[in-house]
DNA sequence: CGGGCCTCCTGAATGC
DNA sequence: TGCATTCAGGAGGCCC
């Protein structure tokens, strides 16, 4: 379930692992997995091949391949996307979407992706609002929490000028990028707030606290690399990471919350799941 | 146009 | 036991 902690171990990775190679050969295994490259299949083999990748850019959980020719190879890891750096004999994986070699031997890039929520598209690059160059499908999500340039004071006024409950806006990867399910309950339950609190009776102060525990609870997940449930994540040498014994709601229904012991909470949210603590995180009242 | 529900997908877990 | 149902959720589509 990569969120922005699980993308950066990937970024960095593949930013290690790929830099300044040239793609040579190109196989697209299921269709579906480019479904977001405007061009097609063929159109996507032919502008990946020949292209060398200058570096590994990422904004919340998009990430693109930036290539010498102006253009971007953009892979979202959507639920259960991996990006796997293998040897060339290596067996291929029961879910290999689509898979890479180089001009200099050496290793094959492989996106696995089980339920194919994810993708990869080649796409141009355009100038967005900050001034930066990204693809075009990345130019209307917002900065990610955990970029220097996020504007705390921005993102404030836009959360309390919306009409929704606080856990939809921490969802919303226009306001603020890089949080999901997990890591929104995480920073919920730090903040000791109820996940269905409008937006608009949330305090100036309130936000910012809240931000800044999603921004801490990310920047630990990142620190020992990322947080894994199970074996669909796992980072882009193939190793999990090991952050998840350290949720304190997200997955915890029935176990005893660690600030106050009261037993956490499983409810129905936007057809999932929300955890939290009954006594620390009680409803909003009506 | 903002808000929010629906859908895509596969396999593990659960239900009867 | 075995088949059917439920659940997981990122993000775009689409409806109101």
């Amino acid at each position: 379930m990569p969120e922005l902690p699980e993308v950066e171990v990937v970024r960095r990775g593949l930013d290690k692992w790929v830099s300044g190679r040239t793609f040579s050969g190109v196989e697209v295994l299921n269709n579906r997995a480019v479904r977001n490259h405007m061009g097609g299949k063929r159109d996507f083999i032919s502008r990946l091949s020949g292209a060398t990748v200058v570096r590994v850019e990422r904004r919340g959980k998009f990430m693109w391949l930036l290539l010498d020719d102006d253009s971007a190879l953009v892979t979202h890891l959507g639920m259960s996307g991996q990006v796997l750096v293998q040897p060339l004999d290596a067996e291929r994986e029961t879910h290999l979407r689509v898979r890479a070699t180089f001009t200099d031997g050496g290793t094959a890039m492989h996106f696995v992706d089980q339920r194919t929520f994810g993708g990869m598209a080649v796409e141009e690059l355009i100038d967005d609002v900050n001034g930066q160059r990204v693809p075009v499908s990345v130019a209307h999500i917002a900065l990610d929490a955990l970029d220097p340039r996020f504007n705390i004071d921005e993102f404030v006024t836009r959360l309390r000028g919306k009409k929704t409950q606080v856990k939809r806006a921490l969802l919303d990867q226009n306001l603020v990028s890089g949080i999901g399910n997990i890591y929104a309950d995480e920073a919920l339950w730090r903040s000791k707030m109820n996940w269905a609190t409008p937006t608009q009776k949330v305090s100036r102060a309130k936000a910012i606290e809240l931000l800044g525990h999603a921004k801490d609870v990310m920047t630990q997940a990142l620190a020992v690399g990322g947080t894994s449930f199970d074996s669909l994540y796992v980072n882009v040498n193939g190793e999990s990471g090991y952050f998840s014994r350290d949720l304190n709601a997200y997955g915890r229904e029935g176990e005893p919350c660690d600030r106050c012991g009261a037993i956490i909470v499983r409810e129905a949210f936007a057809n999932r799941s929300s955890f939290r603590c009954p006594r620390c995180q009680p409803k909003p009242r009506a």
